[in-house]
DNA sequence: AATAACGGTTCAAATAATGAACCAACCACC
DNA sequence: GGTGGTTGGTTCATTATTTGAACCGTTATT
């Protein structure tokens, strides 16, 4: 493994609910040695990527990352762009709405809205979201790479509830049909008990960028629910999509 | 030099007015060798810290910037909890409002309100301000830790007008009377024209994370608005810095 | 006082990074 | 339709960086 991979692997220690770490810790969990883990530490302060607490010692996640994110946020809006949708989105469905943008191998969930009622569907902002179970993951992959596909579908699934389709053949068929409806549905695939439909943002070159999706509980959810809330999520990944790509809106060189 | 501290500096060619680099520039602005660039490149790739363009084959900052950004945004929200504040400061000043966030050995800026007025400072989302020359960096400095002020004031200033301050020992004394003050006064010592305040916002040790400043066209400033100006944007500071540190308003080790 | 955890450091040995030379493809220009 | 200059990408012997067991000094815990 590269210098750079490990690296990077030891800031992915990192996350919401344990947002600092010490070197031992970091160490034991990354499986490299302290010293190792040390100096990619300091190599990775010296750019401001972690940052040591003064008092504990302990690591955390630094300033630079956020500078180079917003680098990246200015030229592709994401989040900017989406935001207002999903608002309007959560107001009009009454129901968790949520966007999530693609890396490396899964979704990422960047924005949440939740709805009032007490039972609702929850997700957190960071959420790490699987391709092939979830309708976001379904809705991306229909407007995927081919290599992004592949590299989804080769190799074992894992198998949330006893709903999810875990069979390339399946997966495949799930696509297809998201991609003729505009949208895609996933009937309790990643929990039991709830309920999504997501569509795909696309780039320029008509390819998926991330998703945006509503989650309800089953229960109160019916089959014209269902089809209502398909259209009105495909109705704001087309805006996201066309107010992303300018408004020189370049015909999407993969159709529906 | 670290292979790691190679890769990130790789990732800081990048900025807003050209986001998206090709391998061969990479090379030759960083110098490095173009398999060397190319190497640290595919290992940046597979963390989805960069990304190629399927097209161009240029790359760009990828979404795993973003997703270890949001992670350090929710242990710091600091953005969020500015934002309404830097707005309304903004509201009430009438001129430009800017937010910045300490990173390595400058202060980035986050958030920026413009006013109305044709004749206005304009500030960019992402830019870097020195600490030496900037209201901002002056406050960020006044409650910065010893060795970060040790780092800055060692090595030569450049000077940006013929008002900037370079001597160590004017720095000082600059820094003093905004801790005394409680807000720092910069007359055009980055930009010939634009006089600004600016106050420090301050983690739950009493060091600062960053700045509030109002900047403004000197010419239609008088010593009476600097005063208000700078009384408001010290209690936006304090605001800030009380909302990020916890309801539990603890007592700031080191006191104005 | 003893123990065990912590963060941090050292230096010979092992491993990963390096770069000159090399493709193949593309683009402009005559 | 050559020709020269550019691009992204690859190879492999040489070289320099990374590695980790053992170490130190501190700070809790027992």
């Amino acid at each position: 493994m590269s210098t750079v991979g490990k690296a990077i692997l030891l800031l992915e220690l990192f996350n919401v609910d344990e947002p600092e770490l010490g070197l031992s810790d970091l160490a034991r969990r990354s499986g490299f040695d302290k010293a190792t883990t040390r100096r990619l530490l300091v190599a990775l302060a010296g750019r401001g990527f972690v940052e040591q607490d003064a008092g504990t010692r302990h690591y955390r996640l630094g300033a630079g990352l956020s500078r180079l994110a917003r680098i990246r946020e200015a030229r592709f809006p994401f989040l900017q762009t989406a935001v207002p949708l999903v608002r309007d989105l959560a107001a009009s469905t009454a129901e968790t709405v949520h966007l999530s943008e693609f890396g490396v191998d899964r979704l990422v969930t960047v924005n949440v809205e939740h709805p009032a009622w007490a039972n609702r569907v929850n997700i957190d902002i960071g959420q790490l979201l699987p391709l092939h179970s979830t309708a976001s993951g379904i809705a991306y992959l229909a407007f995927a790479r081919d290599e992004t596909v592949k590299a989804c579908l080769t190799g074992s699934l894992d198998a949330f509830t006893a709903h999810t389709l875990i069979e390339p053949a399946a997966i495949s068929r799930s696509m297809g049909e998201a991609r003729e409806r505009g949208y895609s549905i996933c009937d309790q695939g990643y929990e039991e008990g709830v309920i999504s439909v997501a569509a795909a943002i696309r780039g320029a070159d008509g390819f998926a960028l991330g998703t945006i999706a509503v989650a309800a509980p089953k229960a109160r959810t019916t089959a014209a629910a269902i089809a209502e809330r398909g259209l009105a999520v495909m109705e704001a990944a087309r805006e996201i999509s066309m107010r992303l790509n300018g408004e020189n809106l370049q015909t999407l060189r993969r159709q529906a």
